[in-house]
RNA sequence: GCAGGUAUGGCGGAAUUGGCAGACGCGCCGGUCUUAGGAACCGGUGGGCAACCAUGCAGGUUCGACCCCUGUUACCUGCACCA
């Protein structure tokens, strides 16, 4: 009787498999449903069981669509290309190939023990030379399109991988990867203007559905800020100083402008510059620190003073003095600023520091203290004098600069373009030739893929060339322009180029003419729904929403934004409440919860184990819970009769399925589950249930459980799979009980409960109520103010 | 510092969005079966003998507040010398 998982679970993977149960249809009339997970980076550690919680969310979705007559797209593929699996391959010598193949392996067969729904012949591999082909094929329009170049910039470098890092990959001034701390480094950069779509990566997010917290982290990552750019003139020389600022009201505070120290102006006019060697000096310093030592020194301010050029204010002729000072970034803006110390904390604590005048512009704070940085009156600012709000006295500053031509309105963003190049080996190659007299030509399209070649050392090399530049075969080649002798590009892309269009290629993953045929693009577009953790939000979403609408102006996708809508799921924490990892050893392997539960325990419990969208820790006792419901679910086979059951249960059925099929949808699975525990206590309360309601029962748990539930469908003598039977509808009038409990408050304070018709009136409830003895002591003697009743829910006495 | 969020039994978490706080599960207590059980099953379980008291803390609005408002504390997540 005790139900045998380890027979039945396999039995019915197979039947799916043979059946091909779970495909997508292409040219389907049905309507269509997408749900994307976020596919893995197949690591040598193997899946854990947070990676389970993370499908397992849209998987219920995916099922609970097909049993609703959809034509479902829920596929499965893997990220493969990355940093680790070449390391693992430095440190063991196997080739990075192989490791890929083995770990896929490996993940694939832990997905397929806990029977995910997913479409097995679409499943994608973007180290697959037919995938990267389609990489480097989008690269190359980009490249066509103008929205590749090529820079020397200093850039985010580790140099414990010896790599390049874009800045998203290097918050906080610590490696991604690895952790070290980064250093700037001034190389020969490859870069997607990202930032040319930030203004419609920014607008694009009033048309889709993501979660709240998503679409604001997009919004602070983008870093949109509206204000001015001011030409200063430096004093005696026909030269402009150009800045950024958003309180260009503020001019006539200006005591002193600072550049960044590594703006170009100072090479320029080093002549000039009296004080060069401590100049330089100082840009040393700066350059020799990294991003963490220049972030962490908030309030110690250093710089220096340019002796020998000075800038003259445009609003009232003054000439001020000019630093250079790290606190100021070449990255952001113009890399120099107009300083305001009254008015901004750290010009403030730069002037304290180097004892520069302080001037008001806007009364309401005390500058001997501190900067005041609210809304005041404008003072000691000529035709602002008397103006109180901010946005007037900017707006007449503006019109002010404008029509003298020292300024205008301008944006900024905090986004930067996006350095797309790494020194690695296990990554797309840039299909790019450096010819000596055709510059940089790129490899025709025919041509493609530029595939890998083979090689045994993957070692980069000391000054962070990629260890493609090892070999030879690969790097001499011909100029595809002039035919003359070429160099290839040896860098590789960064792992985030694969993942930036995967979901496109899971609708015609074999096709070889195309990333995917226009026609099925058109059917399947946009996902409808994709899934995934929180720590991807501002790269990969923004990476691959940037690359979607890029292929949507070339006219290659249907639609400008790739997604309809995206959630996030919750970490699972490991049983001590810590983050899991390897180094606390308190990671949880799916495969050993399958082995001593099965996998419809397993699945039951990532989705019940809490709120979905929150991190909740692994217990192996509430497990048992799981197990324990599974085997009661298992029961019920044996209590079935064929008559009718009792009106109670029979509401009972009816009100669940409402309840789970709501639920679902607000990816509330762990109270979906709750009330069909629930519904469970009632049957075995009852002591029976039909077959009927028994086939109820098991499509309603079968997305969350669905091996036991085809078991009972096929022993009930149900219809085909279990899994694309209808879904369960319920009648709205049987959810409603025929008789309600009615609390009965006094003064808000519960004093008793009545038994009362469903929908009684006012009358009906408050002789029911008056009724009660509880009631009745309580207000005896007492002044009847006023009597408040809520249909079916309470009946409340207000007395004096 | 900026932005967003959270706070409910011993634990994970529910609460139809202003209407009986603690659903469901774990744990715990008691029982049944057993040579035994860290197995299974059945029953009980917020605190307090009680009146009553309980949703981080202090107020407010309301007939009625976990839910709305004001203030406050703690924690989490993201960004951060962004001009």
């Amino acid at each position: 009787m005790t139900y045998d998982f380890k027979s039945i679970e396999p039995k019915w993977q197979k039947i799916w498999d043979e059946k091909k149960a779970f495909s997508a249809v292409d040219g389907s009339e049905k309507k269509k449903f997408y749900g994307l997970i976020e596919f893995p980076y197949p690591s040598g550690a193997g899946m854990h069981v947070g990676h389970i919680k993370a499908y397992s969310g849209l998987e219920v979705i995916s099922r609970k669509r097909r049993m609703e007559g959809y034509n479902v797209l829920f596929p499965i593929g893997f990220d493969a290309f990355g940093l680790p699996t070449e390391n693992y391959a430095i440190k063991t010598g196997i080739h990075p190939r192989k490791v890929t193949d083995m770990n896929i392996a490996k993940f694939t067969s832990q997905l397929r023990r806990v029977g995910f729904s997913f479409d097995w012949d679409r499943v994608v591999d973007t180290t697959d030379e037919d995938y990267y082909k389609w990489t480097q094929w989008i690269f190359l329009k980009m490249f066509e399109n103008g929205l590749v170049f090529r820079d020397t910039a200093l850039v985010n470098y580790c140099p414990s991988c010896k790599v390049v890092l874009s800045n998203e990959d290097s918050q906080g001034g610590k490696c991604d990867i690895c952790h070290s701390d980064i250093i700037q480094k001034s190389k020969d950069v490859w870069y997607l203007r990202i930032t040319k779509y930030a203004d419609r990566l920014l607008s694009g997010l009033d048309e889709v559905d993501y979660l709240p917290n998503i679409k604001q982290q997009q919004i602070n990552w983008i870093g949109k800020s509206t204000g001015a750019f001011v030409n200063f003139t430096l004093a005696g020389i026909d030269e402009k100083l150009r800045i950024y600022t958003t309180r260009p009201d503020t001019l006539f505070g200006v005591t002193f402008m600072v550049m960044a120290p590594e703006h170009p102006i100072i090479e320029k006019y080093k002549d000039r510059i009296k004080n060069i060697d401590a100049v330089e000096a100082y840009k040393a310093e700066c350059a020799k620190k990294t991003e963490f030592e220049r972030t962490q020194l908030v309030k110690d301010k250093t710089g220096v003073r340019l002796d020998g050029i000075c800038a003259v204010n445009p609003v009232n002729g003054k000439e001020i003095p000019i630093y250079i000072a790290d606190y100021v970034m070449m990255g952001y803006g113009t890399g120099a600023i107009m300083a305001v110390p009254a008015h901004d904390q750290r010009d403030y604590d730069f002037a304290k520091t180097f004892g520069i005048d302080i001037i008001e512009v806007i009364k309401g704070g005390d500058i001997t203290k501190e900067a005041y940085t609210e809304d005041g009156e404008m003072v000691n600012s000529g035709f602002l004098n008397g103006m109180t709000n901010k946005k007037d006295s900017i707006a007449k500053m503006l019109e002010y600069l404008e029509e003298k031509g020292i300024g205008e309105a301008g944006v900024q963003y905090k986004m930067k373009d996006w350095a797309f190049n790494r020194q690695r080996y296990w990554g797309e190659p840039i299909p790019i030739v450096h010819c000596p007299h055709c510059g940089m030509v790129p490899v025709p399209y025919d041509e493609l893929p530029l595939r890998l070649p083979d090689m045994q050392n993957f070692e980069p090399g000391q000054n962070g060339e990629s260890p493609l530049a090892k070999v030879e075969t690969f790097v001499n080649c011909k100029c595809p322009k002039c035919g003359g002798d070429a160099k290839r590009e040896t860098d590789t892309m960064p792992q985030w180029a694969g993942s930036s269009w995967y979901f496109l290629r899971y609708i015609d993953p074999h096709n070889e003419n195309a990333l995917a045929d226009p026609e099925k693009l058109k059917y399947w577009m946009p996902v409808d729904w994709y899934n995934g953790g929180m720590e991807h939000v501002t790269r990969h979403m923004i990476y691959s929403r940037f690359w979607h609408k890029f292929l949507y102006d070339i006219g290659v996708v249907p639609c400008d934004e790739p997604y309809a809508k995206r959630t996030a799921q919750g970490l699972i924490l490991g049983p001590d409440g810590e983050k899991m990892s390897k180094s606390k050893g308190n990671v949880v392997d799916p495969n050993d919860v399958v082995d001593e539960y099965g996998a419809d325990v397993l699945r039951t419990y990532v989705l019940f184990m809490g709120d979905y969208t929150s991190a909740a820790p692994w217990s192996e006792s509430s497990v048992r819970g799981c197990k324990r419901f599974i085997e009661r679910v298992w029961g019920m086979l044996f209590m079935t009769k064929g008559k009718g059951s009792t009106e109670k249960l029979e509401s009972a059925f009816h009100k669940t399925v409402k309840k789970v099929s709501s639920d679902i949808e607000q990816m509330k699975f762990n109270t979906a589950i709750a009330a069909m525990m629930s519904l469970t206590n009632d049957i075995y309360e009852n002591g029976s249930l039909t077959t009927d309601e028994l086939g109820i029962f098991v499509r309603l748990l079968c997305p969350f459980a669905p091996h036991i539930c085809e078991e009972l469908w096929e022993r009930l003598g149900g219809k085909g799979l279990c899994s694309l039977a209808p879904w369960p509808v319920y009648d709205e009038s049987k959810t409603k009980d025929d008789t309600v409990t009615i609390a009965v408050q006094i003064c808000g304070k519960l004093r008793d409960t009545v038994q009362a018709p469903a929908d009684s009136d006012q009358a009906t409830v408050e002789a029911l109520a008056k009724a009660s003895e509880k009631i009745a002591k309580a207000i005896d003697g007492k002044q009847i103010v006023k009597e408040i009743y809520v249909k079916n829910k309470i009946f409340n006495i207000v007395v004096k």
